[in-house]
DNA sequence: TGTACTGTTAAGGCTTTGCTAAGGATCGAG
DNA sequence: CTCGATCCTTAGCAAAGCCTTAACAGTACA
């Protein structure tokens, strides 16, 4: 089963997380102080950390981005209500969800239980094809019929992602979470101009699809062409 | 099979770890002193060194200096909880690795496997080749058309990862954690400036671009020219 | 036929990157 | 121990590229 990280100062929360966590066969540690938190996940190199962001001896952002120069593993970030900016920064300096306090234990077990999913989905490794099209992660490049396409970084992201769930529906707003990272504001419409663009750059546009298929009223998929 | 080094005062830690270590397979030497530890290392030309930072007859940070400054050898090392700074400190001096005690025998194995699989993979010894560019590790010596580039100890370091990585973009917070060795702390601009002298040594620019492509947003990578 | 949703283009502001120069640290030679 | 050379880092400005917003046109579906 997965090693969970909890670093939490409050000892209530952080006790009654690590319980929960653990009756449900997780491998649960826990750190108090964001130096022992650092080390923590260093050393037993964890597959998910739940990082509170007011912990007592430094920024939880601050250990959020060391914690993202040594490793990718998954992060949760925990905050008090009313500091949702704090949210969307740290979900801009790469953490994967976050859980607002108060929160119910079962709340916690479904963003971890999510959280893991995800990351064990996304392998990051070998390049995916769809008919003529490959897109190579590691190379961050992508080319169509032999020829590379000169993707921005965002085109890029949107295209992987995409890909990486060939044949699905994807809402725009479910976009919005995964690829921009903004779980909620940003504007849909956003998606609308970057997938024109993509579009643009696969030689076709939405009247005359191959790849980029709109479901109306629902979102978009990308599809192996007829 | 490999050889390693332990170098460790506690009869306990030592013989667990080097009887773990054996039962593995590996070849294993142990050093309950640092001057001692220092003379096998030297003797026995070891694949990998574990060594325990808090010795009695010398500091470790200055056995670990000593062991870089006759041998590239992997060094991973071992710290009581609670020294943090040490970790950060040693790291930067060279270590490849660390461990925290106490740890278990499973942790040791992840470690050091991951430490060796990671050396093994830079053979130092037989050159890159990327187009008419050659990097011979071991001579410490970069070539471009048959021609001998003057390269600073950090621009070779530079160019060598990302030859080890082609194709592969790297972003600069990695670069600054494998070339520079500072996981966090570190400016990302110094990567800027050190990959513009680069650049211009391979007689490129970055709007003129032959082996060094940036990819906006995300890093850099190593490509053979067109 | 109207309404809600989608497609496309253009423009402004912002972020990231490239490169130069200067200060300071380190290392080796003498 | 001192001097000199080399190298690394930091600072700052210029330039390039990207993302978002806005506005308008088009299209499916009731």
């Amino acid at each position: 089963m997965a090693a969970v990280v909890i670093i939490e100062d409050e000892q209530r929360i952080r006790e009654l997380a690590a319980k929960a966590l653990a009756a449900r066969g997780y491998e649960v540690h826990t750190s108090a102080t964001a130096m022992d938190g650092l080390q923590t996940v260093i050393g037993s190199s964890p597959d998910l950390v739940i990082l509170d962001l007011g912990l007592p001896d430094l920024d939880g952002m601050e250990l959020l981005k060391m914690i993202r120069a040594v490793s990718d593993v998954p992060v949760i970030v925990a905050t008090a209500r009313g500091e949702e900016p704090d949210i969307v920064l740290s979900l801009n300096a790469g953490a994967d969800d976050h859980l607002v306090k108060p929160f119910s234990v079962e709340q916690l077990e479904a963003r971890v239980r999510a959280v893991l999913r995800r990351a064990s989905v996304a392998p990051r490794g070998s390049p995916v094809t769809i008919g003529a099209l490959v897109i190579d992660g590691a190379a961050r490049e992508a080319s169509l019929d032999g020829e590379v396409l000169e993707l921005s970084p965002k085109e890029f992201d949107l295209l992987r992602y995409l890909a990486e769930h060939t044949g699905e529906v994807i809402t725009k707003r479910r976009l919005l979470a995964e690829v921009w990272r903004q779980p909620y504001g940003g504007s849909e419409k956003t998606v609308d101009v970057h997938l024109s663009w993509l579009r643009r750059k696969l030689g076709e546009s939405a009247a005359d699809s191959r790849y980029l298929q709109t479901v109306r009223g629902v979102g978009i998929k990308i599809v192996e062409p007829a």
